[in-house]
DNA sequence: ATTTATTCGGATATTTTTGTCCGATTAAAA
DNA sequence: TTTTAATCGGACAAAAATATCCGAATAAAT
């Protein structure tokens, strides 16, 4: 459904999100470890999320990555899938075609629009404040 | 949501489909023009469904594809996008997670749950039978 | 100032998916 | 029986996704 990018984007989110509930900032060793996924590649998405100003960063020693507390209600996983895998799952067709869309539907079109509209709904009702403080053994469940 | 493979077996077999109800056989080469995809390619993927007993083939000349005209209710979206891509799709977290599942669910886990049983839904109750005959234009819609 | 611990960014490597080539096989037509 | 038109199957090639490496930049601690 997802790509890899973007499953690691999202478990590390959580994580990030609930260190940053307690005030700590977390470091990419500590995310790859603790979502357990490949570090440098997970570098990569870490700087996307940044520059997608989901996820905050602050270099040198003592630095890592945060999330502001104040938008813990808006980080969706809507809005994490759109910056790494883009909108494609939104509006994509589901047989690949390009230029029938609306015109003239098959018999699968709305079928498959109504799947993609619950679909963008349970990713844009999905906060990330849910998500983090939902896991009561979140770490172990990031994990594998 | 499909690979590339999954998305042109589907057309595809659309496409066989629709021939036989005309009692004609499919070639390759028309195949691949009217779903406007990459015949090499194409051929690799039909051999899938032949091997799925989806389609069915004939060598030689005059050879070609074909569905039996008495599965063609029973050939569902489903059955495709498993014998080409596996059934992930229905039971793979949305997360990437591998053993989490069930045990101590996340606060996406039953809302996952519920998208991958309509999905699911759709895919198995919409037959090639339908399909085929649905598209009044079906060959135009098959392309690009 | 130097060391240390961290993110950033570019180049590179590996793996998977997608796509191609071509000869072997098959079966009908000539 | 030979030619022709088709699928089959294995090896190969290209592109995209995934993953690694390493030096540069940054900032705190020593
Ligand atoms: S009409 Fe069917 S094939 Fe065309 S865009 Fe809609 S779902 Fe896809
Ligand atoms: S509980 Fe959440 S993370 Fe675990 S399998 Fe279900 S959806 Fe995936």
């Amino acid at each position: 459904m997802f790509s890899k990018a973007c499953e690691y984007a999202i478990r590390a989110t959580i994580y990030i999100a609930r260190q940053s509930m307690e005030g700590l900032r977390a470091s990419l060793a500590d995310i790859s470890r603790e979502i357990d996924s490949p570090i440098a590649f997970t570098s990569k998405i870490l700087q996307q999320l940044v520059k997608a100003e989901i996820i905050y960063s602050t270099r040198g020693q003592t630095g890592g990555f945060y999330i502001e507390s104040a938008m813990m209600e808006s980080i969706t996983i809507a809005g994490i899938v759109t910056a790494i895998d883009g909108d494609a799952i939104y509006t994509d067709c589901g047989l690949g075609l390009k230029e029938c869309s609306g015109a003239e539907p098959c018999p699968v079109h709305e079928k498959f629009a109504e799947i993609r509209e619950s679909l963008k709904n349970v990713l844009e009702s999905t906060n990330i404040a849910s998500l983090a403080s939902g896991l009561k053994n979140g770490v172990t469940c990031l994990k594998r």
